[in-house]
DNA sequence: CAGGTC
DNA sequence: ACTGG
């Protein structure tokens, strides 16, 4: 039996771990016995928010190792204060940052980021889970922890063995034509992911774009979510419908006007300002299917 | 109809 | 285009 690090962390800052974890920024968490069971640093992590901060379990020998791996997932060292006093400036960003206080953006694995928002295209939130669930669950390694078992996001190389065909029977689809040589290509080499942590973000996204089936939306997820590049900004179709509608008179806009006008509008921070218009347009819309 | 891409 | 929630 592994030793198993268990704790409570103090939290004397805005975050609610529920709709952090089910706002479609990550897909392999689940809820178990009131407590969230997911990756986390490449473990599988116990978390549960109770008055004051969190309660965790995770397999380890360490307690600092677990409180520094949940302090990088849950981004705690963000200026979250001061990101919300910049975005309240706003008044359509007033309500939904009161609605969801607490939401926030995660750092998750990039690899695991980028396979997850491939998968995302052209599908619902329910669908991109069972997508990587049975991914991971044909190839990857499981973790248990209690009675959690999680499989794990398979490697690049572990993922480049499967091949397009049987990454269509896993129920892919038209992914599976991108899925199959991304992994083959970061399996290579060719492209380092944790490098363009430290690139600037334009850079980083162009690096990103070669990627078949990372186009602009992908690339900026993968940006936002895993590569500590706050000021990139997600474009997908409901926060384009929210943008068009909410400061645009429902006037249509190009993209890339959209990007100019994020840039200029929400600054370095434009990445947190997505995730609430995306929270707060999804639930308008009555389609809360989280 | 779905957190787009080539 | 794939296909399933």
């Amino acid at each position: 039996m592994a030793p198993t690090a268990l704790g409570f962390l103090p939290v004397a800052q805005p975050l609610d771990l529920e709709k952090s974890i089910e706002s479609g920024q990550v897909f392999l968490w689940r809820r178990h016995d009131g407590w969230f069971c997911g990756p986390l640093g490449g473990k599988i992590a116990h978390l549960r928010q109770v008055e004051g901060g969190l309660e965790f379990e995770m397999a380890s020998n360490s307690q600092e190792e677990v409180i520094a791996a949940i302090h990088a997932f849950l981004r705690l060292n963000d200026p979250i204060e001061e990101i919300l006093r910049q975005l309240q400036a706003d008044p359509h960003l007033r309500e939904p940052l009161q609605r969801n206080h607490g939401l926030r953006i995660l750092r998750q694995d990039p690899w695991e980021c980028l396979l997850s928002f491939v998968c995302s295209i052209d599908a619902n939130i329910p669908r991109i889970r069972s997508m990587i669930n049975a991914l991971a669950g044909h190839c990857g390694q499981e973790l248990s922890l209690g009675e959690c078992r999680l499989p794990a996001i398979p490697n690049p190389e572990t993922l480049a063995e499967v091949g397009e065909a049987k990454l269509r029977e896993l129920g892919l689809g038209f992914r599976a034509k991108y899925v199959d040589p991304l992994a083959k290509t970061i399996a290579a080499g060719e492209i380092d992911l944790e490098s363009l942590r430290s690139r600037p973000t334009d850079e980083a996204r162009k690096t990103l774009m070669l990627l078949k089936g990372v186009g602009e939306k992908v690339a900026d997820c993968a940006l936002v979510f895993s590569l500590d590049k706050l000021d990139a900004f997600p474009l997908d179709r409901w926060v384009r419908r929210a943008v068009q509608e909410w400061y645009f008179d429902g006037e249509a806009i190009p993209d890339r006007a959209i990007q100019a006008w994020a840039k200029e509008h929400f600054g370095g921070y434009a990445g947190y300002a997505q995730q609430y218009l995306f929270y707060r347009r999804r639930l308008d819309a009555g389609r809360s299917t989280f």
